[in-house]
DNA sequence: TTGTCTGATGCAACATATTTTCATCTAGCA
DNA sequence: TGCTAGATGAAAATATGTTGCATCAGACAA
């Protein structure tokens, strides 16, 4: 994420904090600092490793416990795959997957048409949908070629 | 689901072992069956339990083997959800998915429009895209109802 | 700047979901 | 019917996330 972006998005957590009246610590913030710095969407072990280069002696629960509060603040998002770890966004915007039903691998998808669905009413069930993802399910190159590999 | 579809899935299950040389076992029919009885996506434990049922005695690594096995053979598919348990559909065919960010559960929605989608081009990932799933994100009606009430 | 209070952190233990290993069994084929 | 590769069952191991509790530190008031 670049640094304007990154600058950006560490602003809207301090003024939500603010707002809500919750704490901003430096844990939540160097956590958040760190899921920005990825690029692609990391499990909170991924995460946890790289926030201790940067606050050594960090309590995994505390990486955790942030990510998760992160995630319910609106500041990053939780990633929705077909794997068993939870995975988190840095992006906020309107984007797409491609997922592999394979590895359980997803790597980010742009494009016009799909961020122009209109949003459906969702009223009778009592759901409020703030976004939308489009899951392009599939099998990933490497997996394919594994595969081909396997058969022969 | 309704006895003709199940039936025809079975079908399909027998017909994919044959022509693939994979075994169509006692434990991956009923494990099979058992998904299809359920119109939700149920995790891998609750399948387990309902699978007891019948088959008592059967171990709960069968059952985790026997999904990932029949997902890979296309007769079920997984769901991407943000959980941390992997959950099974029992459903092929096109559909989508309310995704609550809260508690992390998902129902099935249906919608003309959304299933009008072109599948882009995903080449140039060299992504082989079956189908697509579009998740609309945001806070079910317990969850929502659940936080008017803390903030009181 | 200091004091106070509430919620956050760190630690250890716990809980849950899934995977691995390996001996035994069985579906599918000759 | 017998063979054989692959599936199953049992137990242990692993991976991931959660809880309880004592201590600490932001945020706000004085």
């Amino acid at each position: 994420m670049d640094e304007p972006a990154r600058r950006e998005r560490i602003e809207l957590f301090r003024r939500l904090c603010r707002e809500r009246g919750e704490r901003c610590t430096v844990q939540r913030r160097v956590i958040l600092e760190t899921v920005l710095d990825f690029d692609n969407h990391p499990a909170a072990d991924q995460i946890f490793d790289a926030v201790e280069t940067r606050l050594p002696g960090i309590a995994r629960t505390t990486v955790y416990r942030a990510l998760e509060h992160l995630a319910r603040m609106g500041v990053i998002t939780k990633a929705c795959h077909p794997g068993r770890v939870a995975r988190f966004d840095p992006r906020l915007e309107l984007h797409h997957h491609l997922v592999c039903l394979r590895c359980n691998d997803f790597i980010d998808f742009e494009d016009d048409d799909l961020n122009e669905l209109t949003i459906p009413d969702t009223s009778t069930f009592g759901f409020e949908v703030n976004d939308y993802r489009v899951q392009l399910r599939g099998i990933c190159q490497t997996c394919r070629e594994k595969e081909k590999e396997e058969s022969r």
